[in-house]
RNA sequence: GGAGAGAUGGCCGAGCGGCUGAAGGCGCUCCCCUGCUAAGGGAGUAAACGGUUUGUCCCGUUUCGAGGGUUCGAAUCCCUCUCUCUCCGCCA
């Protein structure tokens, strides 16, 4: 969430720069919100501090032997008063949460005007897409007759947008996980952490998917209420909730494997063939906290850290900002990467990579002590795929595919699939 | 699943109706002392929110796992929930 004192105090600039999401903030219904909670709070800290004093009154005269009893009396409507103004106040303050809660964060000024995807801005180029002298197949038509890919199997155990990998592409799949972590344990610096694919309410809350986005989550059925994980940002990103954490501890870079489960309704239709768009897929995820002054140079550097799978892969992707309209909700900035996909022709998403500045930090109570200040500050958080493992597979699949319709293992996975060089 | 114990500040830990926002210790900050190091002496050190000022000064409120209750007054008493630990059972 954004600061409720930024808000109040610069409310019309902030509603200029939210207007850029194309969000309208209701001013008036705001401002008329908060004119009321400051009226209601001061009645009733100044109820509470009499209260409070005449109840002090009490203890001393009884403890002088005095007689309580008028002191009680005045006392007593005190009490009904406070309590209605507490409830008022409680009300209201609800009321203004909600609005607040609902308010995405104000983005960076890099971000390029626009409404949707369509403004969004290429910023670079890696690879050149190969040239095939026979007309490539996409990953469904790749893996039917091996049946190595099978959404048939995934249909008949779950359901629609789930599927069955088995033998060398699930191998292949289980190498490109492996890959990764290790990437960017062993050469970028991240922690390697294993987490629970369930979460609760305020893990979600945190990161921002709630109270929102609850209609993209699986929920469990259940005595607790958990969640399945629409992403490992929210149970690794949590971690740091209601933490205050010392100055020369950061940054905290964190990777973790995870499965993601997503309902994503409203995306019926889209993307419906083959592997793209899964309830269930694998992702290896990146986070970072960091100080203030130090996130943007680190969503440039775990960008590029996104980046690198991609190029020890020899996949050709671009690297793209999304536009003011397309950015994410908690986010600020946001860089997608987009792989090349020969079966259809097109770059397509396979990292998103976020700075959230202080709104999930906001949410999740995540300080860091200041040695300037010696005061508990807000951090900043960050995350990224590096990469998201199903589409990946997809793009080695394509990209990797040979006329006969084998597929070259690329180098860097080999060492992972036992010296295989090529999936027949 | 059964039985018991517990949840207090950055951390550890006392308190068990008013004098406690909370003893003591550790850590941290500043100062003094000692030729480095180690040790020692002194002072300070919770957060959130609001008012006020925009001066990091002052005033107030809230917060001792969460929610409710008793009371003029709750860290302290009662109820519910969550979590942690110990023992037993079961289990990968």
């Amino acid at each position: 969430m954004l600061d409720p004192k930024q808000i109040r105090t610069e409310i019309t600039v902030v509603a200029e720069q939210l207007k850029r999401r194309g969000f309208v903030l209701d001013v008036i219904a705001l401002e008329q919100l908060e004119a009321e909670r400051k009226k209601l709070q001061v009645r009733t800290q100044e109820l509470q501090s009499r209260r409070n004093a005449r109840s002090k009154a009490i203890g001393k005269a009884k403890a002088a032997g005095e007689d309580i009893a008028p002191l009680m009396a005045e006392v007593g409507k005190l009490g009904e008063e406070l309590a209605d103004a507490e409830k008022e106040l409680v009300l209201l303050q609800s009321k203004l949460d909600e609005i607040q809660w609902g308010i995405p964060n104000l983005l960076n000024e890099d971000v390029p005007d626009g409404q949707d995807e369509s403004a969004n801005v290429e910023v670079s180029k890696w690879g050149t897409p190969r040239q095939f002298d026979f007309k490539p197949k996409d990953h469904v038509e790749l893996t039917e007759k091996s049946n190595r890919l099978s959404f048939d199997q995934g249909v008949k155990l779950t359901g629609s947008r789930f599927v069955v990998m088995q033998g060398a592409v699930a191998r292949l799949h289980r190498a490109l996980i492996q890959f990764m972590l290790d990437l960017h344990t062993q050469e970028h610096g991240y922690r390697e952490v294993y987490v629970p694919y369930l979460v609760n309410r305020d893990s979600l809350f945190g990161t921002g998917q709630l109270p929102k986005f609850g209609e993209d989550l699986f929920a469990l059925k259940g005595e607790n209420e958990y969640f399945l994980i629409p992403t490992a940002e929210v149970p690794v990103t949590n971690l740091v909730r209601d933490e205050i954490i010392d100055a020369k501890a950061l940054p905290l870079k964190y990777v973790a494997h995870t499965p993601c489960f997503r309902a994503e309704a409203g995306s019926y239709g889209k993307d419906t063939r083959g592997m793209i768009r899964q309830h269930q897929f694998e992702k290896v995820e990146l986070v970072q906290i960091v100080k203030p002054d130090d996130a943007w140079r680190a969503h440039e550097e775990l960008t590029r850290h996104a980046e690198i799978v991609l190029e020890k892969l020899e996949l050709p992707y671009r690297k793209i900002v999304l536009c003011a309209g397309d950015t994410g909700f908690s986010s600020a900035k946001t860089y997608d990467l987009e792989v090349w996909l020969p079966g259809q022709q097109c770059y397509r998403e396979i990292s998103s990579c976020s700075c959230f500045t202080d709104f999930q930090a906001r949410r999740l109570k995540a300080r860091w002590r200041n040695p300037e200040s010696n005061k508990p500050e807000l951090v900043y958080t960050l995350n990224g795929s590096g990469l998201a493992v199903g589409r990946t597979l997809v793009a080695v699949l394509e990209n990797y595919q040979q006329a006969d319709g084998s597929v070259n293992v690329p180098e860097v996975l080999r060492g992972y699939m036992g010296g295989v060089s090529k999936i027949v």
